[in-house]
Parts: C-alpha cells; structure tokens; sequence
DNA sequence: CGGGATCCAGGTGGATACTG
DNA sequence: CAGTATCCACCTGGATCCCG
C-alpha cells in the first residue's frame, strides 16, 4: 500500500508507461486486440482476420499481450492442435480505447488523404 | 459524393488507415498530440516536455502531422526564430484517444508490471 | 532558435523451412 | 493446426554537424 513509486508520467524519458505506448504502438498489437473482441478465437482464425500478418509476428504479439496480461492462452488437448485467445479483464480494458484508434483512423482517412494531395 | 471507395477496414491488407494507425503508433506522435494539448507551443519548449525526443524526431514527427492536417506550423519573423505549434480541429479530435492511451498506460503501467513479474 | 543533412547501429518484421 | 528457428532486408531513429 505503501506510495513508493510515483505517479507514472510518460512525458519522462525513464517512465515504463512508455514501454505500454509502445507495445501498443507495435505493428499489429491493436488490429490484433480488436480481433479479439467477439471473444474466444483460434489463432488459425485470428491469422485470417487479421490480414497479412505472417505467423511469426501474430504468434510474438499474442506472446506479447499475455505476457502484459492482456489475453489468456488456452490450449485443446485435440488433434488436430486447438489453442484458443481471450483477453483478460485488463484487455477488455484498453479494447474501447484501440479500438476507438482503429474507428478513428477509417473514418478520418480521407480527409487526411485529402491533406496530404493539397500538399502535393 | 460519390461513394467511390469502399468503407475503410484496417483488418483488410490494403486498407490505408492501416497507414494512419501506424503513424499514430510510431514513437513520439502520441507523446507530441498530447502535449499540444494547451495550445500553441514552442519547438524548444516541446522539445523539453517530451523528455528524450531529438531535434531530428521532433521535427520529423510535426512534419508528418502537418502533412496529415493534424497540426498547423506558424513561424514568427523574429531573431531568434520563433515557431509555433497548435492542433488542428483534425488534430483536436484525435487528442481524447490517444490522450486516453497515454493514461491508460500510466494507470495499468503496476498491473502489467506485475503481471510481467508472476512470469519470471 | 529551429531545424535540415548525413551517417550508421540496432531493432522490426517478413520469408522460409522445420516441428510437435 | 499452431507454432518455433533462422536468416536477413529494411527502416526507425539517435548522434553529430551544419545552416538561416
């Protein structure tokens, strides 16, 4: 309980809460966690979603977001092999967030494609 | 008017908002959106509230908003040289998501240490 | 003061091949 | 099916120097 570390600011160069913005920030980390939205899905499933993400990089996102706590792993004891990914509560957290980000970027493109003709 | 482009999807390959989600994710544009909250600002005064930002990445990173019409650049004729940043309304309307990923980050940073740390 | 130009180290992430 | 391992091209971004 005790104060010991002070309020996070990310606008200091030392402060992690710049390590969350980035991971964030990394390429696919938000297309990936709105993916996840309807809930449970197979990574077979999310890799078609998702489109253009190679294994390699959707298997270290998700390795990623578990690691921060924002989805769970579960795998089926199947053959063939089932391994299934859910966000955590604190994924469902940051969803209305990302996901505003994504909402934000396909409605405002084109007026930012427009700003970006005018200017040759 | 025209309904000449398809309603943009950052989950298909193509889509260019993928392009506006990455430059929202690269390094510093969330850092600078945010600290041009106030208002208008100086180079040199952004420059030191964004603790560890170069010269280079400063202005690399407002000429990309400027490009996307996010931000407006004013120079003043004036020795020294003055220049000034503000917001656009464009800008303005992206400043509550990403001010809120920014918060997000600083609020969950314990939570998502911790996790980290119950994985070694 | 506010940058642009250059150089370069290191990281990101794609392609491919292989495994349980 | 769901990954891991390896290799490597490219790009991001920091350091440095220079200029109006």
């Amino acid at each position: 309980m005790a104060a010991d570390t002070p309020k996070p600011d990310a606008f200091l160069a030392a402060c992690p809460s710049r390590d969350v913005m980035a991971r964030l920030g990394e390429k696919w980390t938000m297309l990936v966690l709105v993916a996840l939205t309807p809930g449970a899905i197979r990574f077979g499933a999310l890799h078609r979603r998702v489109e253009g993400v190679s294994q390699k990089m959707l298997s270290q996102t998700l390795r990623h977001l578990e690691e921060d706590g924002m989805v769970t792993r579960h795998v089926f004891d199947e053959r063939p092999l089932k391994v299934e990914y859910k966000l955590t509560e604190l994924g469902r957290s940051v969803l209305p967030l990302v996901d505003a980000i994504k909402r934000w970027s396909e409605e405002n493109l084109a007026q930012i494609q427009a700003a970006r003709d005018a200017r040759g």
